[in-house]
This record gives structure tokens, sequence and C-alpha cells, in this order.
DNA sequence: GGTATATATGAACATATGAACATATAATAA
DNA sequence: TTATTATATGTTCATATGTTCATATATACC
């Protein structure tokens, strides 16, 4: 097996130069791989997911409504919301001791909508 | 804090009916919410990632040409197959020795579209 | 000031995850 | 058959993750 392009750890001889050419030309750059990557991780947990979903329905939300709809302590709700702040998938507003989120932009929501067609039109 | 419908927890008063209202109205049914998640989960993986993208490129690809690709073991890139196998988001077909990897729908790849567009518009 | 409320944060814990290494399977060739 | 090649799988280990509990901060009210 060929680890990267130099050191030869194998003697695979099945190598297909054209298609790898193909895939070479149009890598994404590391910086974002890792930011699609961390973007979809951060939606790749059933809580957030929820959390982002309830957010995209209603325009926005205090921590406490969040916690009710999700059935969930406010603790676990509030250390989710900060990792989507730290994402900078929501943003927020405070009103007195009140916190209101809403999503930070359309984009999430249509990624969820695009990942909900493809999950709904699976055969069996 | 109210926990789920009818655990009273705390007495947090800020509750905003109207706006749960139209949360829970066109809530997901768990077991979508559980697909999607996974499906985004396992795109939140940069070796996946680039596993993914890179069949997004090429038709198909052996496990040697991955390996080559991303600079990977052929161990590793077998196990992150199996993961895609398993979540059926690539199709296989063996000739002789060597199994050509490709993706099993579209849908992946313009998801990751979708994200990367909005990883990319994001101002600092 | 002091108290109550809404939210945030830190620490601890159990579980999940990805990588590395060794080994197993399957198919071809000799 | 044995050897070789391409791929798959099992195991181990270090690390990451989500939740809970306890506590901290911030704002409003008395």
């Amino acid at each position: 097996m060929i680890i990267g392009k130099e050191t030869p750890v194998c003697a695979c001889s099945e190598v297909h130069e054209d298609a790898i050419g193909r895939v070479r030309k149009d890598e994404l750059p590391l910086s974002q791989v890792r930011g699609v990557a961390e973007l979809f991780k951060i939606l790749g947990d059933p809580t957030r997911l929820r959390l982002v979903q309830a957010l995209s329905k209603a325009e926005e939300l205090c921590v406490c409504d969040i916690a009710l709809v999700l059935g969930m302590s406010q603790s676990a709700v509030s250390h989710q919301l900060a990792i989507l702040r730290q994402a900078r998938l929501v943003k927020y507003r405070k009103d007195g001791k009140v916190v209101y989120y809403s999503l930070d932009d359309g984009h999430v929501a249509s990624l969820i909508a695009v990942a909900v067609e493809h999950v709904s039109e699976r055969k069996l």
C-alpha cells in the first residue's frame, strides 16, 4: 500500500491514474474540509438537530422554551446552545433575564431539509 | 424548569406558548431525526468527508486508489468504507480481487455542496 | 442591601469514536 | 497445493462527547 505520494508501503498495483488525477484536480483545501466536517459534526447529534429544527420553525425561542420543547434540563440545553453559538449557527438577544435564540443563517435549515429528504427517500 | 410536558422541575414562567405551539406542530418523528443525525454524524469527520468528496469527483475508485489519494492505510480506509456502506452512502462492485466504490446517491454530494457554500460565505 | 429567577459554566462520569496494529478472508497465480 | 494480492475485520487504546450535578453570573423585584 502506498501512503501519501511518496512512501511505498505496499506493492498495490491496482492504481487507476486517470481517476486519481481527476480527484486530485479539485480537492477541497483542508481548512474547508475541516470547516464542513465540523458543521456536519455539530448537526450530527439528535439533540442539537432537534434544537436547530425547533429554532427553524419559531422565529426565536428562549432557553426555557427550548428545554420545554425538547424535554431536557436547562443545563443540557445551555451546553448545547454554547456549542451552536461557538459554531455561529445561532445568534441570541438578551431581554432582561431572558435570552432569546434564533438561527443565524438560513443555510442550516436548508441543509437539514436536504438531509431529511435524503433520509425519507430511502428504499428499504 | 419543566421537563417534557408533565413534570414540573422549575418555576420557569418565561414560556412562550405560541412559539412553542408552532414548533410542536411540525416536529420531525424521532426516527427521522435519528436518521438525519446519523447521516450528518458520518459526514462530520474530515476523513470520511474527503473520502466521499473523492468519490463524488471520480465515477468509482478502488480501495487502493482511495488510500493513495487520502494518504491513509488500507485498513483505515476499509474501516471508513464499512461505515459508509452501513449507512448506504456508498455502493460497491467487485471485480476479481479489486473492489470499486462509488456514491450510492447524488443527494450526499449536493449536501456537501451546500455545506461548502455555507462555510465559504462566512464573514470573519 | 437581599432574594428570586433565567441562564451559563465547571467538574465528573459513562459512553462513543477514530486510529493503529494484527489478523482474517477472498481471489488470483504458480 | 502454496504464495501473493486486495480488501475486510477484530482488538486495543487514547481521546472526544453528552449528560448530570453543583455552582456561578446576571438581572429584576422587594
